[in-house]
DNA sequence: TATTGTTATACTCTATAACTATA
DNA sequence: TATAGTTATAGAGTATAACAATA
């Protein structure tokens, strides 16, 4: 089972990483952009828990986005200590075109599955994601 | 679906690693003494295979579970270019209470679900694994 | 010539702890 | 004092390419 679950991470993350390798991005980093894609600003101890990845690489992850210009990072007013994180327009396009190819792999993917299928999935997914809570 | 995935994936391999810890392994360490636990000597590139690492990978962890006394390597009389990979009896001992562990994490975690969910589960795991090839 | 595995290099992710600037 | 983020450091996984030994 753990096994299984490995496999489909591992081979879905390449997978992914082949489809967008044009647009020179890490999983990390995909995967921030793809849950900054709704718009919302976000903290970074927000986008830590949203993305589940440590503030401590966040920092990396982020610098390197805002490098590309893809990011900012503004102080927020309400507390001086903290940042709020959101999208430019390029990284809106971005994000935009990541989000597709992961939904686009998903589709291909699991064209042949039932949605009983599916449910099962997600009810198994969840059971072992809250093991760790 | 993907991010679904990666959540669960995450939250096993840390959930693993906590009940793990006082083994001193990492994740790739783990998988490798696993997948050697049926007690099949297995050359390395079958090892790469069956544990989805690359071989640069797998030289650095073989290295330290050398060290650690729990793998052997010799080389293969029949094809003097590679190694016969095999368990020693401490190797056995880790190997099998790591597959232990990994059993009671998902039968406690799986308790509640149903086996059409898991049949389902299996079905998907399985779809999206096979994107890569 | 091709293949097995190692080595070298460089980059990313993680964990931990020390540090800053705010609160 | 406590919290949000950053920085520093060290370990681990990955990709790529060069390499030795063997086939």
């Amino acid at each position: 089972m753990i096994l299984a679950l490995q496999r489909a991470t591992h081979a879905t993350l390449h997978a992914l990483a082949v489809r967008l390798a044009g647009l020179n991005l890490t999983a990390s980093e995909i995967n921030v952009l793809a849950n900054l894609a709704d718009g919302r600003t976000r903290s970074i101890g927000e986008l830590g828990s949203d993305t589940a990845t440590k503030p401590t690489t966040l920092t990396s992850v982020l610098d390197r986005l805002a490098r590309k210009g893809y990011v900012t990072r503004e102080l927020d007013p309400a507390d001086r200590r903290s940042f709020r994180v959101s999208l430019t327009a390029d990284g809106r396009g971005v994000a935009g075109a990541a989000r597709a190819a992961a939904e686009d792999l998903e589709r291909t993917a699991l064209a042949e599955v039932s949605d009983a299928d599916l449910a099962g999935f997600r009810a198994v997914a969840r059971a072992l994601a809250e093991v760790s809570g």
